[in-house]
DNA sequence: CAAGATGGACAACCTCATTAACCATATAGA
DNA sequence: TCTATATGGTTAATGAGGTTGTCCATCTTG
């Protein structure tokens, strides 16, 4: 009965790793003014800027994309909304659809974590070497699936 | 205002590697016999093999173990229990423990938790190579925390 | 032996998901 | 055109997993 149990440190240093860069990446921009991000915010941005139609993203546009329930995607664009990443709208072709866009504070949050995410990347550069890592980043993308908003995982994390 | 954040990639990747490995694992380990494991049990499972005394592990231990509240770590042993993955005990030297161990049915679900992470290794190595593979665990030990259960996280992932 | 630390058990509450049900609006087919 | 069906939005109930706070029983130590 092996005790070791070597296999479990891929995935757990893949998990440790992404931890590694969400939390750094949060505390950064907390001192940067956005202390409410929470760690999928800024997938939601990115989802929100894609998944929707000309006038905007609806939260059933948003469950699709995310993976998660219309009700689920709905409680986020509330959240959201109340932030101030938010702007609601409506899509003059359908009455039913209640459209969101991104305000400048959310374009301004993920433009910060953008820089940030690439001064931690050039961190691990130091560390491991920018030849190492590039190529860490070129078999991570043969490994997973190209369709990256998919990520059909609720309930990430409670930054507490 | 750039609009591709190529800047996400590498925590992406190592969420989507993450997902994709824990993803394959509970599948496989369903259909072996463990449909109720969900992703944080194998986790616990260590913990509770290496945070207790000679007599088992208590909910404060594993609390302490895993960074979480020891009423949390108890709702967690009550469901293993539950599911049969715990044994109860006692600690004779302290009547205040309420210890716990793995069952058999525990040391299954990890012998063959390990084996499907190897084999799922085997297939990463037979995509990127044996070596870059190596490489890149080498390199998140560089930039990852050496405690590895302290994970301090709440609220994993609810496979639904 | 008294005082403090620790383990366990409850209770109340939070967050972020889920499903189910319902209503309003679009759209496609007879 | 009218009806059936699909879709969007909302609300409600539930579940998993976490948090504090409180209380009591049992060590452990001065």
């Amino acid at each position: 009965m092996s005790s070791d149990l070597q296999g479990f440190e891929l995935p757990l240093r893949l998990l440790l790793a992404f931890r590694v860069l969400i939390d750094e990446l949060h505390e950064e921009l907390a001192r940067q003014g956005h202390p409410q991000m929470r760690p999928m915010h800024g997938f939601v941005f990115q989802a929100i800027m894609r998944a929707g139609g000309p006038y905007g993203t609806t939260a059933a546009d948003l469950g699709r994309a995310l993976g998660v329930s219309k009700q689920a995607a709905g409680k986020t664009i509330d959240m959201l909304e109340g932030l101030g990443y938010l702007r609601p709208g409506h899509d003059p072709s359908d009455a039913r659809r209640k459209t969101y866009t991104l305000t400048p504070h959310a374009y301004d949050a993920l433009e910060r974590s953008e820089r940030i995410f690439e001064h931690l990347r050039d961190q691990w550069a130091g560390v491991i070497g920018e030849d190492r890592l590039r190529a860490m980043v070129e078999d991570l993308r043969k490994v997973t699936p190209p369709d990256v908003f998919r990520l059909d995982t609720p309930q990430w994390f409670n930054a507490p």
